[in-house]
DNA sequence: GAACGAATAGGACATCTGTCCTTTAAGCCC
DNA sequence: GGGCTTAAAGGACAGATGTCCTATTCGTTC
């Protein structure tokens, strides 16, 4: 990881990415530019955060890892989501573990500085609040999910959501794995099971695959499939 | 539901439940003292808000329901909790159905006010963001529970959690279930296999049921079983 | 091109878990 | 007490899912 201090650049790449304005100044000056190789950990589930980090490039891969070491993934993060804001009022050890995937550049801003300019600052204050709401509509949209259905129907929801087709937004970046094993953990099940799935909805026709590569071949019938859920 | 609208009574009622000077005392004049019955519903999952709610005295009860029908039990609710925290930002519809679990006390905060009054008051968004905060980390750590464990463990940390010398803090309202039904549905299980677990258990030695009640016989074996684990 | 590691693909098997059904026990109302 | 509803308890069975293992394919490196 490297780090740099540039309160100039900080502010352009808060203003880059949507954030203009709502740093307080002094905040901005005393944020340091921190840039991490792909896979590179940016804490660990357990350990105390010491700030706020805000992403303005590159995309970060949040996952839990339970005691009994299964993993699962929880969402990736982009531009310009917040990290550290569920541990920062509790001052708690980090509930999740967070990577880089692919380089990625944060922008750091220590617990005192944090402390000191911005909790009189609504529109900072705004943005955790905004930041922490997706959050929770997310998790809690998946963990439902991940729950209450066959792993069958979350692949063809999964696959559904990333659809440029299925949603005016299109693809959501905040779900999409780079892998069949990033998938498996995403989707709350084991690799194997999930190629199982996977064949299936092949052999019947709604899927193919072809050198890893999965592709729709009947977004109607997938669409049934999925009970018209997507994740959200 | 009831519903009465005084504003000192209101704010004699935030001060009890340590809410006392967060909110502006123009919020406090309008807010409506709502009271609900037994399994009354407080908003059902895909509606549209309307404000804030303020738990003042009961305990409600936080739920999904999928479209498959099945339902899932989040946690429950006392005061000094929010709910509808998590939509307001967006003005999304509830991500969740919300019902009084035994008579319960709420102060509603129509969103014109909380838009007018607190979207500049750093107490009230402090407060937002404590509460958010709060309900992710114990979502993600139950969502991930839920998938990585085999319900046999997770039994046993539920009970682990509710046992008084388990925390210093003691058992963890937000949990506690009145049945063995809403226990499976907080474990995300079936009733049946619950019960299979439970017997399994009670086969062991480590627990005893009698009359419908369930009793820890071996705190240490339990925990073991529970690879330490919490719902926190 | 050979060698290697990472990712894909799937066979075999055990077991975890859900669905459906029946029985029993407890509480409540008339 | 009799009849009702609700919850507890568990038998039987099918299906979903995990673990362990083995090929195979692909891309990278030497």
């Amino acid at each position: 990881m490297e780090t740099t201090r540039d309160a100039a650049a900080a502010g352009r790449l808060l203003a880059g990415v949507g954030l203009g304005g709502i740093f307080m100044p002094e905040s901005v000056a005393s944020m340091e530019l921190r840039t991490y190789a792909d896979k590179e950990r940016v804490c660990d589930r357990g350990e105390l955060l010491g700030g706020l980090y805000v992403v303005v490039a590159g995309r970060l891969k949040i996952y839990t890892v339970l005691p009994n070491g299964k993993t699962m993934l929880l969402r990736f993060s982009t531009a310009p989501m917040l990290i550290g804001d569920v541990e920062w009022s509790g001052h708690y050890p980090a509930c999740n573990s967070v990577e880089a995937s692919g380089r990625a550049t944060l922008l750091f801003l220590g617990r005192t500085h944090v402390q000191a300019n911005e909790m009189n600052n609504p529109p900072f204050l705004q943005l955790m609040i905004r930041n922490l709401s997706h959050k929770l509509s997310t998790l809690g949209n998946g963990a439902s999910t991940n729950l209450l259905y066959p792993t069958e129907h979350r692949v063809a929801s999964y696959l559904l959501t990333l659809l440029p087709s299925a949603g005016e937004t299109g693809p959501r970046e905040e779900i999409r794995t780079t892998n069949l094993m990033e998938m498996a953990e995403l989707l709350g099940t084991s690799y194997r099971h999930l190629n199982r799935v996977i064949k299936r909805l092949a052999d019947s026709g709604l899927l193919s695959r072809r050198r890893g590569r999965l592709y729709v071949l009947d977004e109607e019938k997938l669409r049934a499939f999925a009970d018209n859920h997507l994740y959200t």
